[in-house]
RNA sequence: GCCCGGGUAGCUCAGUGGUAGAGCAGCGCACUCGUAAUGCGCAGGUCAUGGGUUCGAAUCCCAUCUCGGGCUCCA
């Protein structure tokens, strides 16, 4: 054995130390800084613990508390510490897995006598934590064989199903594949004081008085493996992180969202509420609020207009038999509502999608290939019976509005407007103030689909070239595809980094055969026509939802229910105020004037928290100049002596709801 | 649907067995003011709903509805 081996850094450097030298003793050697930082080390691409020996030739990177990889590792061991500290107030605990997750960890437990954690629970375990945490316990990592592991957890069952899962060889989830680790037929455990060892692939903080800075946030129950037919276990969420510091900013990000939270928001705004006569998941816009709808649907149909769609209409009842033809009935009756029965037994259904009353159109005459691609729009009214625990807010809720279209093309038409459909998703959500996005790939669901196997192959690679196309990440949802189809979703990042699913792309050859679609080829003979199914908006009340959070509530000028409220000074400016609001109304601007019933301040206060885009306030000067002073959202200082026709006319294009042109539509050149 | 926690005035909340309170919002009067809260007054609640325990329930128990955080599911 050589008496020293030779390790390369990161920035190339080589370095000679003595053999059996650990990660650890590297870092002390390099820098005091380093040393206290260091949380793990990556060792030929393999993250590993700090105490691991150095070996020649070796890469080494070492892993800082302050980096991605390093919270992970601090946010796995401060999962371990939580473990033990339950298992110290609650002897005979099981414990099943916990990750690091983003921002934090759980870690998922079953207590003695069926007993349950509550909220008061957090405290008694973070003073345990901060216990475990002061005793500056080692993590020791061990490894051992199989029948070892199984007696290690003999008392701990879902540890000894992890065990049998690595023995068996069967597939594993990352989350449990973490828990496992070690090599093919062994696994590896850490070993935290003398009453605690968790299985664990790891790696580990060297010592728990590397932890210290995490706050336990929430319990909630949670599926044993995800599972909802299996037991459902205790779940305490926590978050952790390199400094207190750092764990006030993640708190303070919370607030943001909280600040920007579309149900909170809509209630202040004054844009929509869930009266509890309606019943679980089921809005009611308000004048404010459904202003914003107005002006979204307004413009989303003029770009539909743009891109050649036609428009119809279909009702929100139908008789079983669309919905028996449809599949529906059969895949997707758990999410309808039960049916109404009427006239001598007919069963009458809520529609949960439009697609079959838009088949029934196309099917109204004979179609010829002259026709396709046939693109039919419609804001369509679906109701869906989602199960108590789901709804939340707007972005999920009972009664909802697709921007539903349903494009009825031939199979050569589809890979074209597959792509010119991304196109106009992209920039129709452009408009609306999204700028980041990626895309997600949903395949054939295991159970619930229809259809060959090369049915589903060809429609979803049409999917992926077309998603291919579009220079955006490209993400795989396995199995997430709906029952008739693969689809593509676009996902939408907001202002604090959140992602939202919004529009679905979906091909479908299975409907058209189950209704038995044709249409008269150039050949004279009849041919099966290809649907692609479409929401852009996703629903109108989900995109809403994004658009509030997004802005937080300061909608862009074209989208604000009032752009312009006008402020007399005094009450001898009324007529003044009333004379600019109507120059703002006559050029297509939302204005509102007041009357000077309160202190000026008290009204720019009133309008601030509105978030309206711009507080006019007009008093002698302006009387006298034809000018306003501007109070611009976001602005703190004022812009005083505006002259009248400037600033209309500068909102008469601000105002204005964006302009871009449509590449799908075909007619550009015609003016 | 499942686990945990809530539901008191339009909103935010105080009130844990002795017949309900504050701030803001609303309404009235006065104030007429140059960029984020003028003053005074008034009104407003069968304490989510229905049962139960008790001499007495916002308060304790049960059920239902509904909301929040999760799980499962999803536009």
């Amino acid at each position: 054995m050589p008496s020293e081996v030779t390790v390369f850094l990161p920035d190339g450097s080589a370095r000679s130390v003595p053999a059996g030298t650990t990660v650890a003793d590297l870092a002390a050697g390099i820098g005091r800084r380093l040393a206290a930082a260091a949380v793990a080390v990556e060792l030929d691409g393999v993250l590993v613990d700090l105490s691991r020996p150095l070996f020649e030739g070796a890469k080494v990177r070492i892993v800082t508390a302050d980096t991605d990889e390093g919270r992970d590792v601090l946010r796995h061991s401060t999962a371990h510490v939580m473990a033990q500290a339950v298992v110290r107030l609650w002897p005979g605990a099981r414990y099943a897995i916990g990750p690091a997750i983003a921002d934090g960890f759980y870690y998922d437990f079953e207590l003695p006598k069926g007993a349950r954690f509550s909220e008061d629970d957090l405290e008694r375990i973070e003073a345990e934590m901060k216990a475990i945490v002061a005793e500056g316990q080692l993590f020791l990592r061990e490894e051992h064989t199989i029948a070892e592991g199984l007696e290690i957890f003999a008392d701990q069952p879902y540890k000894r199903e992890i065990i049998e899962g690595v023995e068996a060889g069967v597939g594993l989830d990352d989350e449990v594949a973490a828990e496992a680790g070690g090599n093919p037929g062994a696994v590896s455990t850490y070993r935290n004081g003398p009453g605690f060892v968790d299985l664990c692939r790891g790696p580990h903080v060297p010592s728990t008085d590397r932890l210290g800075h995490f706050k336990l946030t929430r319990v909630a129950g949670a599926y044993w493996r995800g599972d909802e037919h299996r037991p459902q276990l205790q779940r305490v969420y926590g978050t952790a992180w390199e400094s207190d510091k750092a764990v006030e900013s993640y708190l303070h990000r919370l607030e943001e969202a909280e600040r920007r939270d579309h149900r909170r928001l809509g209630a202040e705004l004054d844009l929509f509420s869930f009266p509890a006569e309606l019943g679980s998941g089921l809005a009611v816009f308000h004048p404010k609020g459904g202003l914003i709808r107005k002006v979204m649907e307004d413009y989303s149909r003029t770009r539909h207009s743009d891109a050649g769609y036609s428009f119809v209409n279909t009702p929100h009842i139908t008789r079983s038999d669309l919905f028996e033809t449809s599949g529906h009935l059969q895949w997707f009756a758990e999410s309808m509502f039960p049916p109404m029965e009427l006239d001598e037994g007919h069963r009458y259904y809520l529609k949960p999608m439009n697609c079959p009353f838009h088949i029934l159109i196309f099917k109204s005459r004979q179609r010829s290939y002259r026709e396709l691609p046939l693109r039919m729009f419609e804001f369509g009214a679906v109701y869906r019976y989602e199960k108590s625990g789901v709804v939340h807010g707007l972005t999920r809720v009972r009664g909802m509005t697709q921007d539903d279209a349903h494009i009825f093309c031939t199979r050569e038409q589809m890979a074209g407007e597959l792509r010119s459909l991304l196109i106009f998703v992209l920039e129709l959500l452009r408009d609306f103030g999204l700028e980041d996005f990626y895309l997600e790939l949903s395949t054939m669901p295991e159970e619930k689909a229809v259809g060959t196997l090369e049915e589903w192959e060809e429609a979803t690679e049409a999917l992926r070239q077309a998603a291919l196309a579009m220079d955006l990440e490209l993400v795989l949802d396995p199995g997430g595809g709906a029952f008739y189809g693969p689809k593509i979703s676009v996902q939408a990042r907001d202002a604090i980094g959140r992602t939202w699913q919004m529009s679905t792309i979906q091909v479908d050859t299975q409907l058209p055969q189950r209704f038995d679609m044709d249409y008269v080829g150039q050949d004279n003979t009849r041919h099966r026509p290809v649907m692609i199914h479409r929401a852009l908006f996703g629903t109108v009340e989900r995109f809403f939802a994004l658009l509030v959070e997004h802005y937080a509530g300061a909608f862009p000028t074209w989208l604000s229910p009032v752009q312009v409220r006008v402020l007399p000074v005094r009450d001898d400016h009324v007529a003044y105020a009333r004379e600019v609001r109507a120059l703002l109304s006559a050029a297509g601007v939302r204005a509102e004037a007041d009357d000077a019933g309160e202190p000026l301040g008290a009204r720019i206060r009133r309008a601030k928290l509105e978030k309206l885009p711009y507080v006019l306030v007009v008093g002698d000067s302006d009387v006298a100049a034809k000018t306003v002073g501007v109070n611009a959202r976001g602005s703190d200082e004022p812009e005083r002596g505006v002259s009248v026709e400037s600033f209309v006319e500068r909102l008469r294009v601000e105002a204005a709801p964006p302009v871009r042109r449509v590449p799908s539509a075909g007619i550009e050149g015609a003016l």
